[in-house]
Order: structure tokens, then C-alpha cells, then sequence
DNA sequence: CGTCTTGCCTACCATTTGGTAGGCATTTGA
DNA sequence: TCAAATGCCTACCAAATGGTAGGCAAGACG
């Protein structure tokens, strides 16, 4: 089983880094130190490995999110369910770009995925943003599941992207750092667009 | 001449659709309604026909944006520049996608790209709004060319994807208004995280 | 007129692709 | 102990890939 794992680890790295189009059965072969039919063994074909790889980074999204979300919006701190959300994706960049880039080269697999794991939630957070909103803790502007798909766009393609985008901030020491600024600038705007400026703020 | 445009054109369709690992040459030939090896007439490799495709894009880019900045900048009307930018992108979402896509495949030369072209307007941008957050116009924590960064990853990535994560949005009639539903809170989002709240909200 | 260039074509090529057939050890378990 | 299952291998395959060679018609032009 532990071959089997490290195909799953490998096939992950290189669909995030290279895209799945981008990436052949041979090179995570190479990767894994394998030949080919023996990894076919494990997987039947290139597309299972793929719906394993996705299946595996599902697993990890559904053990940690309707816990979080739910005490978030239970305890209406919704900024704490983002800075989650953020933490997940920057703790493993590869996640974020596989998600991005399954959700470009497979919009509709991606829709329906969405409609199941992620709609509920997110419709649930509007609600109880909506309720915010009556009583002034959350902006009146503010379209609840319009801007929780803004938070989610910004929190996964900004992870995905920042190791490219650095080259844009001026005198960012190391890679970490920059990770970090990111991290922090995402939040501030998250929060402060949300609540109202009297409340959020501590 | 005409036939070369007709190439341009659905190779960057096709090249924002499925990604450029994920089309083939043939395809794109088939799309014009020429055959593969007249293609390769007009651009002697793939490689070169995205190179072209891109710098097409990147010329429609720097047609608009520098003046934009400019004007924005010294008008101290910074939103005003993101609202043009947002409107870039969804005039046609290809744009985004390929954007989007060409920094997950490719970010080393994305990484020149940004430095040469984006990020000396980032700069001056940052020195604006540090000059406006010291008159208290622009929230003091803001940090500006992670604002800058984050802004601009909404605008392509939100653009890039909106049409599949509109299955989060509940009870969106069309694809037209989720697209509006998505600009208008993008611009919401980036205004209100940027101004103190006494100023930018008019 | 004749030659040259342009633009497209058919025919072909080597390489790589995802995937199969089947053999050969080693481990499992009745 | 002996057969079956497991896990990996070599050898192969058809199809698709990006790309080339070279022909052929039509317009440009001296």
C-alpha cells in the first residue's frame, strides 16, 4: 500500500505543478521509481489516478470544513471560518493549484462537486450573514454568497498564484515571508469588508 | 491575412478552454477548417502560436492599462482603475482564463512578464496610497501592493471561473447577472477594504 | 510571357501517448 | 505443501502528437 500512496503523492505534485494534460503516466512512473504498467496496476488508467487524486484532497477538505464553518457561523465569527479556509490552502500550495486548475479544465465535474460540499454551506453562511446585517454587525452592502465565491476565488487562486506574483512586492525577503503577506492582506480585506467598522475591528 | 486572425482567435478560445497541453494542433486546424500543416504556415510551432496569442493579448492589455493608472493615480481615484480592470476581463473571460492558466503553466515567464509590465505600476500605485493613508483617506493597515496583489487575483481569477461557481450562488436567473452579480461585489469588496469609511463610500 | 511568391494541400515521419499481454518472483493462507 | 493472489516487470500496441517534404494552383510582377 505504501507505493500506492506515494503515486498518489507524486501524481498530486505534478497535476498542480504541470496540469493533467501536462503531465504523463511515464513521468510519475519516473517520480515514484516505478514502470509504467506497474503503476497502471495500481490504477486502472490515467483518469482513476486523477479521481483518486481529487478523491484524496476531498477527503482531507470534508474532515476539516463543516466543523469549522458550523462553529463559525454558530458563534458568528465568520472571519474565523476564513482564516481556516486560508490556513487549509496555504499549509499545501499544491492543493489550492489543483483545485483551480480542476475547476478550468473541468467546469462541469467542478459544478457538481460544488453543489454538494460547498453550496450548502456557503448558503448557510448567508443566512446567518443576512441576520448579521439586521443587526448592524455586518455591512448592509454586503451580497452574503456573492462575496463568500470572492473570499473563496481570492483565499485559493491567491495561494495558488503568490510564488509567481511575488515578483510584484517590493522587497519581500524569502518565499515564507511573502506567503505570510499574503496571508495577512487577504484576511484584513476579507474582514474589512465585511463587517461594519465600529464592530470587527477589535 | 484573415486566416491568421481566424487562428489567433480560436486558438486562444480553445487555448482558454482546455489549456494549451490540452489542444492539440489538430484541433485548432479544425476549428479554422484548414488542414494541421497549412496552420503551421502561418505559425511555424505551437509553441509560437501561443506565443503569439499571448502577446496579443498583453498588447489589448498595455493598450489600456497604463493610461488608466495613470489617470487614476493622480486623481486619487484608485477604485476607479479596478473597476477598469474588472471590466478587461469580463468583457471577455478568455482573457482571465488564459491569464490564469499561463501563470500556472508557465510562471517563470509570467514572473518576467509581471515585472516588466505590472509591477513598476503596482509600485506607483503603493506610493499613492501610502501618500493618501497618511492624509487618512485609505485605511491605515491597508498594505499596498498586497492590496494590489489581491485585487488583481480577484478580478482574474473570480472572472476566470465565475461561470462554474455560479452553481453556489442560489436563485441566479442567468449567466449575464451572476457575471454583474460578481462584478459588483468584487468592486464592493476592494472599495470598502481600501478607504476608511467616512471618505470612499460616496 | 514566364518566373516567383503565397497559401494551401496530401503524404509521411519519428516520438510519445495511454494502455495491454503475459511472464516471473514472492507472499499468503487453506 | 501447494495453489492462488500480489506486485512488479519486459515487450508490445494502436492512436495521436508536433512537425517536415514537397507538390500544385493562383496571383504578382519583371
Amino acid at each position: 500500500m505504501d507505493v500506492r500512496k506515494q503515486i498518489l503523492t507524486q501524481a498530486t505534485r505534478l497535476f498542480a505543478g504541470q496540469g493533467y494534460d501536462g503531465t504523463s503516466v511515464q513521468q510519475i512512473a519516473d517520480a515514484v521509481g516505478i514502470r509504467k504498467p506497474s503503476l497502471l496496476y495500481h490504477f486502472k488508467s490515467k483518469d482513476e489516478l486523477r479521481e483518486n487524486v481529487i478523491a484524496e484532497m476531498l477527503g482531507h477538505w470534508n474532515a476539516v470544513l463543516p466543523g469549522l464553518l458550523l462553529k463559525a457561523s454558530t458563534e458568528e465569527r465568520f472571519d474565523a471560518t476564513m482564516e481556516a479556509l486560508t490556513e487549509f490552502f496555504i499549509e499545501d500550495p499544491d492543493r489550492a493549484r489543483l483545485f483551480l486548475r480542476e475547476t478550468l479544465d473541468r467546469p462541469q465535474s467542478m459544478k457538481a462537486m460544488l453543489a454538494k460540499f460547498v453550496q450548502p454551506w456557503v448558503n448557510l453562511l448567508g443566512e446567518q450573514l443576512e441576520r448579521a446585517k439586521g443587526r448592524g454587525l455586518v455591512r448592509a452592502d454586503v451580497d452574503p454568497e456573492a462575496y463568500a465565491v470572492e473570499v473563496i476565488t481570492m483565499a485559493v487562486a491567491g495561494t495558488a498564484v503568490i510564488d509567481t506574483l511575488e515578483v510584484i512586492l517590493p522587497g519581500t525577503p524569502d518565499r515564507g515571508s511573502t506567503r505570510k503577506r499574503h496571508a495577512r492582506e487577504l484576511i484584513r480585506v476579507a474582514r474589512s469588508s465585511l463587517y461594519t467598522d465600529n464592530e470587527g475591528e477589535k
